[in-house]
DNA sequence: GTCTATAGTTCGATAGAC
DNA sequence: GTCTATCGAACTATAGAC
């Protein structure tokens, strides 16, 4: 009878399959993608360089999928804070606090994910999950507006707006590791404005 | 006498690379970076495809290139819009028309440029060029700022929120080849409003 | 899991420039 | 006669199909 995978040894393997992720998150949360060699990772991992190929078809897979653990995580703290009943204004606020104080947080790791130049596996990513950071913040615009807190706008457009504002701001100070102490405020009062909100100040 | 490069041969050197990067600019303008394979770039310029490598070091050079060459006639054209004299909200208004009018005729094109997935060479100039029109919309807000019509802020971020807003926007329209009538309209809205133009109207 | 198709890159041979 | 640009086939790797 042919080898059969136990449940002992499928645990394992999930076990390995996750101190390679982990390692690798580790490794761009310090240095960036570039850092994220495969014997890098498999060092840290504890593993030969080989084994990682036994969980991942291609450095770009590995990559990938630590982009997609890594943001999933972020796209939930955002749902979370854009889900939290109120006003839309503060909604919005809620978005942009949560989404670039957790960058400023962890700034190499998010430079990574954000902008860092690296496989188009991570590229098509990108485009995923910025969609959905659009769709939680489309519907924050939508309730603005169904309940006459907001002008008329088409929510789409005005939620990719405000996305595509998000992110663009924080590339430069993540990447350089300073930030005007105004930005965070700077772009809050620039989103509120934008959609409409009268009283732009979020003091 | 060893042999000497002559002028003569220098010249149809520098014809046979242009060729090639207009032959690859146009199959990217047809069907994006993904068609825009050696082979194609070689037999639309009329040549072999080893003699490509006679120019660029490799593909994701080639795509280098196409991105450098027409991005920079872009960045000129919003050169042209903001540096016209008049106010902020005129300005930043002429480079959304100007920006988004110019990759709605060529939305294949477009696309490819702004968001593709593609080598990270690619990626790294994506960076490079945006910063190139965030400087020219930061002056228009500097500006703006000085003479009184926009309220005091920090024009460096708020000209990256433009910046990112106008690139987000667009990339869907730009992939599905349809957009929404009022998307421009929207975003010059969305932008004048940011910025603090007292009245955002702008029909 | 193997096989096939496709695409990037390399390289030896040829033809042409000096 | 020597050197170079070009060609195009071969090599290598990867992705998809069966």
């Amino acid at each position: 009878m042919a080898y059969r995978r136990t449940a002992q040894i499928q645990a394992r393997l999930d076990t390995q399959r996750a101190a390679i992720v982990y390692a690798a998150i580790e490794l761009v949360g310090e240095s960036g993608y570039g850092a994220c060699s495969i014997v890098r990772v498999a060092a840290r991992a504890g593993i030969a360089a080989g084994t990682v190929y036994n969980h991942f078809g291609s450095k770009g897979d590995l990559l990938a999928e630590v982009f997609r653990v890594v943001v999933t995580r972020e796209v939930e703290a955002v749902r979370a804070a854009v889900t939290a009943s109120g006003r839309a204004a503060e909604r919005v606020t809620a978005v942009i606090e949560t989404f670039a104080g957790r960058a400023m947080k962890s700034p190499r790791l998010a430079y990574a994910l954000l902008a860092e130049p690296v496989d188009p596996k991570v590229d098509a990513l990108r485009l995923e999950f910025r969609q959905a950071f659009t769709d939680l913040v489309a519907a924050a615009v939508v309730d603005g507006v169904a309940s006459g807190e907001l002008p008329p706008q088409n929510p789409v457009v005005t939620a990719s707006a405000l996305v595509g504002a998000i992110g663009e701001v924080l590339i430069d100070p993540l990447d350089t590791g300073g930030s005007a102490p105004d930005m965070v405020s700077t772009v809050i009062t620039f989103a509120l404005r934008g959609i409409g909100v009268h009283d732009a100040s979020h003091a």
